[in-house]
DNA sequence: AATAGAATATACCGATCGGTATAATTATTT
DNA sequence: AAATAATTATACCGATCGGTATATTCTATT
C-alpha cells in the first residue's frame, strides 16, 4: 500500500474534525469534543498531530479543499472561461446545501474566528481568497482571450468585486438562515457579468 | 442622581467588555479576562449580571447601538430619504476605521461566533439584521415619498441587496485587512443607487 | 454617628482545559 | 515465530474554566 497506518489515522482524524472546527471555532473546539469525533483517544490524536494548533490549521486546508473541489466539479465540463466564471456564480446558488456537512463556509468561519486571535491562521485564510480571487482572474483572462470577455477589464478589480459579491451572500444566507440572499446575489453577479464583462 | 451605582457600573462592565466579547467571541472571552479588562472583581460582575451570557447579549447590543449611533450621526444632516441611503453608504467607507476601537463589524462578528453555537444568540443577530434593513426600506420609502427615488421598486428587495453588498465589503475588507473592498463595494453600491433607484 | 442595605472582594467549588509520560497494543521486519 | 518499531490507550499533570458562598467594604438613610 501506498499509505502508511498513520497518515490514513491522520486523514480520518482531519475529516472527522473539520466540521467541528469549521462549526465551533477554535477554542470552541475541545479536544474532547475531538476524541469523541474520531473515537480515538488523545493518545492517537497526539501521535498524529503535534497540537491543537496544527489540527486547526489541517483542518481549515481540508475545508477549503473540499470547496476547490466543488467549484473545480461544477465547471469541469465548461472549456469557455466565461461560462466556467457563470457556472462558478451558479454554484454558489446552492452553497448552502453543499456545505451542510462542513457546518458553513469554511472561509468566512474561520475568518471571523482568527481574526484579533490567531494572526498566522488569519494569513492563512488571506491567502487562500488571494487565490480564490486568482482563479477568478485566470477565467477572465481564459474568457478574453477566448473573445468572449471584454478586453481592457481590469481582472483583479472584478475579480475582488465578484468574490466579495459572494461571499457577502454567503454570510447574509447562513447568517440569516435564508437562501434568498445566495438567489438574490447571484443573479445580480450574473446581470453584472453580462452587462460588464461578457461582450 | 437618576441612575443608580449598579446601573452605572453595569453599563461600565458592558462597555469594557463589548471589545472583547466582539473580538475575541463568547468562548473565547473568559471571566478572568472580564475582570481584568473592567479592573472588578468576580464578585461585582456576578452582582450585576447573571452569568456569562447574559453578558455577551449586553455586550452584543452595546456593540451594535454604536453601529447605528453612528449611522444616525452620518445622515443627521440629510433631510432627504436618497442623500440619507448615499450617506450610510458612505459612511461605510471608513467603517474599519470607525470600528477599530470595537474590534470589527459585531453583526459579523457575533453572527458568525453564534452560528451553530448558540441559537438564541443567533436569532438576535437576525432580528437586528432585519431591523437595519428596515432603516433602508424606510430610507427607500422616504425618498419615493419625496419623488427622488423611483417609485414601483421593491424595497425589501433592495434592501437585503444593498445590505449585502455592504456586509460583504465589510467581511472582505476586515478578513484581507484592506479596506479597498469597502471602496470598491460602496463605489459598486452609488452606482446601482444611481442607475436603478434615483429618478 | 449609628445602622441598614447595597455593592464589591475574597476564597473557593467541581469540571474541564490542552498536553504528556508511559503502558499496552498492533504492525512490520527479520 | 520472535523481535522490533510504530501506533494507540490509559492515567495523569497543572492551569484555567464558569460560577458561588460568604466576608468585607461602601453608600445612604435615619
Amino acid at each position: 500500500m501506498t499509505f502508511t497506518k498513520s497518515e490514513k489515522t491522520s486523514e480520518f482524524i482531519i475529516k472527522s474534525v473539520a466540521p467541528l472546527f469549521n462549526q465551533r471555532g477554535y477554542v470552541g473546539t475541545s479536544m474532547s469534543e475531538i476524541t469523541q469525533a474520531t473515537g480515538l483517544t488523545k493518545g492517537a490524536i497526539y501521535g498524529n498531530f503535534k497540537n491543537k494548533e496544527e489540527l486547526a490549521f489541517e483542518a481549515f486546508a481540508y475545508n477549503v479543499n473540499c470547496v476547490v473541489n466543488l467549484i473545480r466539479d461544477a465547471i469541469k465540463d465548461k472549456p469557455q472561461g466565461l461560462d466556467q466564471l457563470k457556472a462558478t456564480v451558479d454554484f454558489y446558488r446552492n452553497y448552502e446545501v453543499y456545505l451542510a456537512d462542513l457546518g458553513g463556509c469554511p472561509i468566512l468561519n474561520f475568518g471571523v474566528d482568527a481574526n484579533h486571535q490567531n494572526p498566522v491562521m488569519l494569513k492563512g485564510v488571506q491567502e487562500i481568497v488571494i487565490k480564490l480571487q486568482g482563479h477568478i482572474v485566470k477565467m477572465l483572462e481564459k474568457g478574453i482571450a477566448e473573445g468572449t470577455i471584454r478586453t481592457g477589464i481590469n481582472t483583479a478589480f472584478y475579480a475582488k468585486k465578484l468574490y466579495t459579491l459572494i461571499q457577502g451572500a454567503v454570510f447574509m444566507a447562513f447568517t440569516m438562515e435564508d437562501r434568498n440572499y445566495l438567489e438574490i446575489m447571484m443573479d445580480h453577479v450574473e446581470k453584472l457579468i453580462d452587462l460588464e464583462l461578457a461582450v
